[in-house]
DNA sequence: GTGGTCTAGACCACC
DNA sequence: GTGGTCTAGACCACA
C-alpha cells in the first residue's frame, strides 16, 4: 500500500488519498475485492489522523470505489459499470458519466491549447494513458 | 462578460471566476488583449466581493492569461506558446505543458474507464471538445 | 431459514437478523411455536460469529418475538396482541404501539413526500404491502 | 431553530439533526431558501461539537436538502422533485423513491401488525400525519 | 464572518 | 480486532 503524499500540497490530504486510489484501481494495483489496510493501520503507517483517512475512505465509498465491512474492513469494489457497460459504450449510464466529466475536460484542453499542445499530441497523449491503464 | 457562478459549488468562487475566463479564451469568446471589466465592476456586476475578483486576477495575471496595467486595467493575454509554438509540437515548452496535465488527465481517465467509458469515446468526445473550441 | 445479509449495509449484522425474522414472521414464513435454528447453528451456516447471532436473538426474545428455552431451543412467540386484541383497534396496548411507531412513520412521510411521492400512492403503497404480509 | 436533542439515544446526535431538520422541512416550519444557523452557531446554541453539526449538514447536502453557501452559511433547498413531480405520480424518480423507501415500511408496518394495529387504524394514523404536514 | 481541514485522543458498538 | 461517533481545539481558505 504505496501512498505518497504531499502535506504541502493545495489538495487535502483526504483527496490525495482518495485520487491514488482511485488511480491504483484503474491501473489495476488494486483488484476488484482486494483487501486494503484498515482506517487505522493506514492512519498509522502514513502518520496522519484517522479521522481524515476515514473522510477519504468514506468519500470512496459513496463513490462506490469501496465497500465497508465491519468484520474484515474496507475492500475494492470496481462499479459494474466498468465490466458490465465497456461493451456497450452508448447506455445512459455511461453517457451520464462522460457528461459529468466533460466540464473538467474542457478545461484542461483548454489549458493544453492555450499551452500549445496541439490535439495530435493531447489524444496521443491520452492514448498512451487508456494502453498505459490496460496493461499494468 | 457573462460569469456563471454556482455560489453553493465545492469549487471556490475565485477559482470559478479563473476557470470561466480561461475556458473563454480557449473558445475565443475573449481575444488576445482585449479588455475586461475591472475588478470592482465585476464585484459590483456579479455581487461578489472585490476580493475574491482580485483573486482569481492576480491567479490568472500569474499563469500569464492576463495582464493587468494600472491605466487601461486588465486584458487578455494569450501566452506565445499557444500561437509561436504551434507548430513546433516538440517543443519543451509544450512538453512541460502536458507533463503539467498529465497526473489531471490521467485521474480523469481513471475515472472514466472506471464508469465504463471506452477509449473511443473518450478520444470523439476530447476531438468534439478541440473542434468546438477551434471554430467558436 | 433464509438469510440475506449484507456485510457492507450500514446496519449492524444483528439488527438485520432480527428485522429479517420478524418480516419472515409478519408474512407467515415463521409461524407461532415454530422453532428456528439455534444460535450456533445460525452462526455456522451464515458464517457470522456466535455473540452477533446471539445479540439478535435477545433482543428478539426482549421484543416478545421469541421464546428461548434451553432444552427446545428458539421458538416463535408471535404477541399477543397481535391476534388478540386485532378485533379491538381502540385498545390501549394497540394506542401504545401505535404511538411508538408514529415518529418513525412521521419522518418517513416526511421523506417521501418531499421526494413527489403523493398520499395516495403512499396509501396504495401501504395496502399493497398489507395485502402481501396477509396472503403469503 | 428549536432542536430537541437526546444525548442518551442510540440514534447518533448527528442523524437526529438530519432528522429533525428533514421534519421541520416537510411540516414547511423551514421554507425552501430559509437560512439556517451556521455549523458554529448551531453548535455553540446546543452545545454539541461543530464537527458534529458539520456531519449533519454535510449529510443534508448530500440528500439535497441544504445549500452550503461560503457567503452566507445554510439554506434550506427543497429537491424539485416535491414541488415539480407531485403531479406526476408516475414518475421514474417518484417510484424510485417509492422503492427505497419500501424496506422500512414493510417493517414498519410488519411490527405495527404483529402489534395488533388494523390496516385501517395504520392509513388513518398515515392520512392523519400527510394532513397535519400540509396544514402547518 | 463562514466553512474546510486536520489533530490527538477518547469512548462505544459491532464482530 | 474493526469502524462509528464525539470532543476540544487548532489553522487555513474563502468571502
Amino acid at each position: 500500500m504505496l501512498l505518497e503524499l504531499d502535506f504541502s500540497s493545495q489538495t487535502p490530504i483526504y483527496q490525495q488519498i482518495r485520487n491514488q486510489i482511485v488511480l491504483a484501481v484503474a491501473e489495476g494495483r488494486l483488484k476488484d475485492g482486494q483487501r486494503i489496510p484498515s482506517v487505522r493501520t493506514l492512519a498509522d503507517e502514513s502518520g496522519i489522523n484517522m479521522m481524515t483517512v476515514n473522510k477519504a475512505y468514506q468519500l470512496l465509498r459513496q463513490e462506490g470505489y469501496l465497500q465497508i465491512d465491519r468484520r474484515s474492513g474496507a475492500r475494492i469494489s470496481i462499479p459494474v459499470s466498468s465490466i458490465f457497460l465497456s461493451s456497450h459504450p452508448e447506455g445512459a449510464v455511461v453517457t451520464a458519466a462522460v457528461n459529468q466529466l466533460r466540464p473538467q475536460l474542457e478545461l484542461l484542453i483548454s489549458e493544453a491549447r492555450l499551452h500549445g499542445v496541439s490535439q495530435e499530441l493531447f489524444l496521443s497523449t491520452c492514448c498512451e494513458i487508456f494502453h498505459r491503464q490496460k496493461e499494468v
